[in-house]
DNA sequence: TAACACTTGTTTTTT
DNA sequence: ACAAGTGTTA
């Protein structure tokens, strides 16, 4: 594409955002507005005005944005070219570049990444070790108490010294998070390991500390651009401010309304402030919303009149007027589902939309349940993004801790998960003992086991020996790690731990989608293999950069395009429905307790995020945006009570249809329904005094189990693969054309192997030649 | 050490 | 309601 041909599909202040290359500059984009069309031109312009793909490094809020620019990039300048943009998330980017340079900040290259769920185990630990009282001090609160820290570049000896945490500490009447996290921090460097925040921290020190690498790094990065500029925080404009203090060749783009991240350190004057940052910073404002109707737009603009902190913008549409935002009340959570049903359905006729067209908003991801119930009772499709992650159910993460202590066997987390699963009878006790020798000598769980009586470990014979069977064990696979690829390592280790005896001889119910997960990720880490090979990058530290794209793997970026993933409802949250669109989007629980949340109910500041968050909501719609919330809903296992959300009195009244619930379509002019809500005397209480709280658990857990088993929420790829593989490679014979997940069409050139374990050699049209095992690869047979 | 019953808190959002 | 954690027993 010419360079002419691409700023004339731009409107003008998107022109002039792309256009503006000689210094820093800020993009406020109002939903809607063409946010990452105007990223997605501004590199494009970029590569066409001289720079090299290597030059530019783009950092995205997650992986499925990366994935997205990267592609539509491709499709302006060329996949070949747009594959080598250094484009990614802040956490992936700069894990990438603390593992080349980790030596300078005293880490091995092969050090882990520990998720949330390690990072609290380790606290719990140290808690438990430190004697305090673990009622007082919940390894979550103070994890996000580090976090928080960690976010703001106050490291454990600034915390030690930092008067006003101390005394916020000894308020709460934890006086010793400071030295929890002094502790933590230095258990995590003894197990080379690094939790979330390390990544930003520990590449801000590096920086800092190593004048030339940060220059290597200046000097790279010739051009820097920053996606959804509102949800940074502190470290992350630090580091950026490192890299572009000599040359503000910086672009940031983001929507100050639309900052939702509070809660996770995000701190919304990065944007507000960025211009006092970069003295001449160019300011873009794309106030022209071209997703959404004017009543969606005006609606969300009058929201938001009710927010302080902001910086004054003009949001307009000029599509179609269209309808007002409706409420439609609900008498429980069960009729709420009922009445988002027979809304999707009436709107699917009208409208001749697709289910893919209608999403499904709520504040908590446990509002979801009364939606899947429903919509499998009527038969309607839908996806749950979010939840548990594929990549933290329990078989997952048993097979991941075998992987992780084979990259970095000082992996303590990792060591303490394995140990005893399979069960080899190691309990408690015996791991007591050796953490007790690990802390006394300063070395690792492997260590101690390495050398049981060097350490004075004291444990008796039969210990002893189940201990050396472990390490030889792991020993073994460590060994065979350069040796054979990863994925034939990974079904090694299943098979020889145990733990396919132990899940096949399993007689749960769950067994066979644990099976089937396993097989899943083993597929997939087949996949990274021969996607590494492809590249040529089959290096050493190769199954370390495995294990960090899944730990820093949200559900949400694992695309799932297969067919009939295409036309499903979508059931999300808010946060993780931004930056995305949908004809029609149905905000649900709409309810005081609930949306605002309570626990952000009690500071101005966060009931504004609060409000922020329900105005993302509302601009995610195109077409129809409805809203519900229910009178009573039941919750913690009884029904309880709430008046429908303060932010509904927040929306201008005359853009609001609010429904009566009879079903009859009130006038706008009654706004009145707050009122009507909270009386105890008026004709719906009767109804529902009539308790039928115990049908109603009945039916529920009755109906959650069916649903269990039948799918594996969210992994619909695992049902696909296992019902292809059983019905597919009887089949195959030499000469038989299929189409793989990846590779694309191929011809099956050789096959060997017998049942289960058949390797097939197919030749790709577009992709050479490959080896496939029939049992965990994906593909259908076409010819 | 492992299996079981009983108690407890939990529900805000996620890289 | 549920999961995770605790304590009791074999």
């Amino acid at each position: 594409m010419e360079e002419k041909e691409l700023l004339s599909q731009l409107n003008d202040s998107q022109r002039a955002a792309v256009e503006y290359l000689d210094g820093a500059s800020l993009v406020i984009a109002g939903a809607g507005s063409g946010k990452t069309r105007v990223l997605t031109y501004k590199i494009a312009y970029l590569l066409m005005k001289g720079y090299e793909p290597w030059d530019i490094l783009a950092l995205t809020f997650t992986n499925k944005a990366a994935k997205e620019m990267q592609s539509r990039i491709g499709s302006l300048v060329g996949a070949d070219r747009a594959r080598y943009l250094n484009m990614g998330t802040f956490h992936s980017i700069f894990a990438r570049i603390l593992r080349r340079e980790a030596a300078h900040i005293g880490y091995n290259p092969n050090f882990t990444i520990y998720d949330e769920a390690d990072s609290r185990s380790l606290i719990k630990t140290i808690i438990k070790e430190l004697q305090l009282d673990d009622k007082i001090y919940k390894p979550a609160g103070v994890h996000s108490k580090i976090s928080m820290a960690k976010n703001h570049l106050i490291m454990p000896a600034d915390y030690a010294l930092d008067r006003e945490l101390i005394s916020r500490d000894i308020d709460t009447r934890q006086p010793a998070i400071s030295q929890i996290y002094t502790t933590y921090q230095q258990r995590c460097q003894n197990a080379n390991a690094m939790d979330f925040d390390d990544l930003l921290v520990l590449t801000y020190i590096l920086f800092r500390e190593h004048e030339d690498v940060r220059r290597k790094y200046a000097d790279h990065f010739r051009f820097i651009l920053v996606d959804e500029y509102q949800d940074t925080n502190y470290a992350q404009q630090c580091i950026i401010l490192q890299l572009t203090k000599e040359n503000p060749h910086v672009c940031v783009v983001g929507d100050d309304y639309q900052s939702i991240y509070g809660f996770r350190g995000a701190n919304i004057d990065n944007i507000l402030k960025f211009s006092k940052l970069y003295a001449n910073a160019q300011l873009f404002k794309l106030e022209q919303n071209y997703r959404s109707t004017q009543h969606i737009v005006s609606a969300a603009n009058s929201l938001m009149k009710k927010n302080e902190r902001q910086i004054p913008k003009d949001v307009f549409s000029t599509n179609a007027e269209g309808e007002k935002l409706t409420l439609k009340p609900a008498y429980s959570d069960k009729e709420e589902a009922m009445i988002v049903c027979k809304d999707i359905k009436r709107i699917m006729a009208a409208d001749h939309a697709q289910y893919c067209d209608f999403a499904i908003l709520y504040r908590t991801n446990s509002q979801s349940r009364s939606f899947e119930e429903e919509m499998r009772k009527q038969d309607i499709p839908y996806r749950i993004f979010g939840g548990l992650s594929f990549y933290q159910r329990k078989e997952i993460k048993d097979i991941i801790a075998y992987f992780r202590l084979i990259a970095n066997p000082n992996d303590e987390e990792a060591f303490k998960r394995i140990i005893n699963y399979p069960s080899r009878g190691i309990g408690n006790t015996t791991l007591a003992k050796i953490a007790e020798a690990a802390r006394k000598y300063g070395v690792s769980f492997w260590d101690v086991i390495c050398s049981p009586t060097h350490f004075g470990l004291n444990v008796n014979k039969g210990t002893l020996n189940k201990l050396d069977v472990f390490r030889a064990l792991i020993t073994s696979f460590m060994e065979k790690m350069p040796k054979v690829d990863a994925f034939e390592l990974g079904q090694e280790i299943i098979k020889v731990s145990g733990i396919t005896a132990d899940i096949y001889s399993s007689r749960e119910p769950e067994a066979l989608s644990r099976q089937e997960n396993l097989e899943e990720f083993l597929s997939g880490m087949q996949d990274f293999v021969e996607g590494r090979r492809e590249e040529g990058r089959e290096d050493e530290i190769f199954l370390s950069d495995f294990l960090q794209d899944v730990a820093l793997m949200s559900d949400l970026d694992s695309d799932s395009n297969g067919e009939d993933e295409q036309s499903r409802v979508s059931l999300m949250t808010i946060h993780s429905a931004k930056g995305l669109e949908f004809s029609t989007v149905f905000i649900v629980g709409l309810e005081e307790n609930i949306f605002p949340s309570p626990m952000a109910a009690s500071s101005a500041r966060e009931l504004e995020e609060e409000r922020r968050l329900l105005y993302v909501a509302i601009t995610r719609a195109e077409k129809h945006c409805i809203l519900t919330c229910a009178r009573n809903r039941w919750r913690y296992g009884k029904m309880e009570y709430d008046t429908p959300s303060r932010f509904l009195r927040d929306i201008d009244p005359a853009l609001l249809n609010v429904e009566s619930e009879r079903g009859r379509m009130d006038s706008s002019v009654d706004t009145d329904y707050t009122a009507r809500y909270s009386g105890h005397t008026s004709r719906y209480s009767s109804i529902y005094n009539q308790s039928k709280p115990k049908e109603v658990h009945l039916t529920q857990s009755h109906s959650n189990q069916n649903l269990r088993r039948v799918v594996p929420s969210s992994s619909a790829a695992s049902t696909v693969s296992s019902s292809m593989v059983s019905t597919n490679a009887g089949n195959l014979s030499v000469g038989s054309i299929i189409e793989h997940q990846r590779f694309g069409i191929g011809v099956v050139q050789k096959l060997e192997g017998t049942g289960e374990n058949t390797k097939a050699t197919v030749e790709f049209k577009n992709a050479g030649t490959k080896q496939l095992l029939l049992k965990f690869a994906r593909f259908s047979i076409v010819g």
